[in-house]
DNA sequence: AAAAAAATTAATCAAATGATTAAAATGTTT
DNA sequence: AAACATTTTAATCATTTGATTAATTTTTTT
């Protein structure tokens, strides 16, 4: 009954079990599912075993608390979120235009599968117990990013009005996710289901790569 | 110790007492920042007691229970949201334009004062235990503004080009909102204090207004 | 001033919840 | 097959947390 180490866990994942049927990884995916949709507070750890249909103990026998848990998915989902955009950001073979196609193209997809992400990220993050977002170097991601060079390029050139290349970000990002953050409210408010609000949403990718292309000339 | 009823407590507050003197008032003002802050799960009625600096049986005494103070801050905060925005919505007197312009100006300083109602009202509609969402008519509010009858107009000659005011108003909502839901993620991005981040909001009413006007002849 | 009502406090309760334990079951190694 | 290690289960613990109670203080009414 010796309780192992998180890390001679993965050693045996790695050695070619199938990673979803292992109880390990049903109680991570079970984690997952449940702190995206109700939050960290919200989730009971009684939740995330139902979920994933395993004994409530098995989720301390493989990750010793909730609290640990919760830092496994939130800093994978942190990631996967950062490296999405680093990966577009710092394409040095696109044009500005280019990734603000691919960015909201590629990310409106994204968030149709798992719509529920913004709205996770952003929300653990206002309470940041443990401290995220000082572990994580959004700051010279967006800084140092091609894409911030591009932009200043432009900008001396006279292509963009807008000085600011935070704005021009926070602009891209804000027309994509908070349509998904606001979703409940926007079905209500133009009577769509499930369906249609991911048609309309497919159909205003185009819209809004318009828009943010009034600000490049 | 009779117990009485909200509304006789009401009745005593129009007496003219002064209304954040009162220990009602003190916890449900209390109630709303802490609520606000941290969201309905995350916060304890000891938070809320604490940041009253009253005793915890008084939370009960006068709003019986948790979730009924909470039903009443949740409402009462939706409300103010949903009555500022019809208010500008149907004013009869101003174009898109202005309307635009008076939109993004009044929320944004709004939201610089009380930066965490966006992220507090999508939270807790994500759950929603409660169902506000059915009850609030924001499908009604919307559909049958002034504002999407003008938008309709205009598109009808030509001085739009996207046909669905829902995507107007999303855009709207979008550009001044998020950047307060993403608030701890962007002043990371920007290197910025607390007040050079109002700041940013305050000279970012201006590129939005324009942004926004671009979907406008 | 006496009586009644309302407000407040400290102590306590009951349920929920994160976590642990000891035993049983299963799998692996020798 | 025996011994050992790992995984799983059911029961239980300890703490947290929303809520209540009974007593006390304060305010209001008569």
């Amino acid at each position: 009954m010796v309780l192992h180490l998180y890390t001679l866990k993965e050693e045996k994942v790695a050695k070619g079990k199938i990673l979803d049927s292992t109880t390990e990884a049903r109680v991570k995916e079970a984690a997952r599912a449940v702190f995206i949709r109700k939050g960290y507070a919200a989730t009971r750890t009684r939740d995330i075993a139902e979920e994933a249909g395993i004994n409530l103990a098995m989720l301390n026998y493989y990750f010793r608390s909730k609290e640990r848990l919760f830092e496994i998915i939130m800093f994978e989902t942190m990631f996967g979120f950062m490296q999405k955009m680093a990966l577009v950001f710092n394409d040095e073979k696109t044009t500005i235009r280019q990734k603000v196609e691919v960015m909201i193209d590629t990310y409106t997809d994204t968030l149709i599968k798992e719509p529920n992400i913004p709205l996770f990220i952003m929300s653990e993050i206002r309470n940041d117990a443990i401290g995220f977002l000082e572990k994580l170097p959004v700051d010279k991601m967006v800084v140092s990013s091609y894409l911030v060079k591009q932009y200043k390029e432009a900008y001396n050139k006279g292509l963009v009005k807008e000085p600011n290349p935070l704005n021009f970000i926070i602009n891209l990002m804000s027309l994509v996710q908070f349509p998904f953050i606001a979703s409940p409210l926007i079905k209500k408010m133009g009577g769509l289901s499930d369906k249609q609000f991911n048609d309309f949403m497919q159909e205003r990718k185009r819209t809004t790569i318009e828009l943010i292309n009034t600000m490049i000339k």
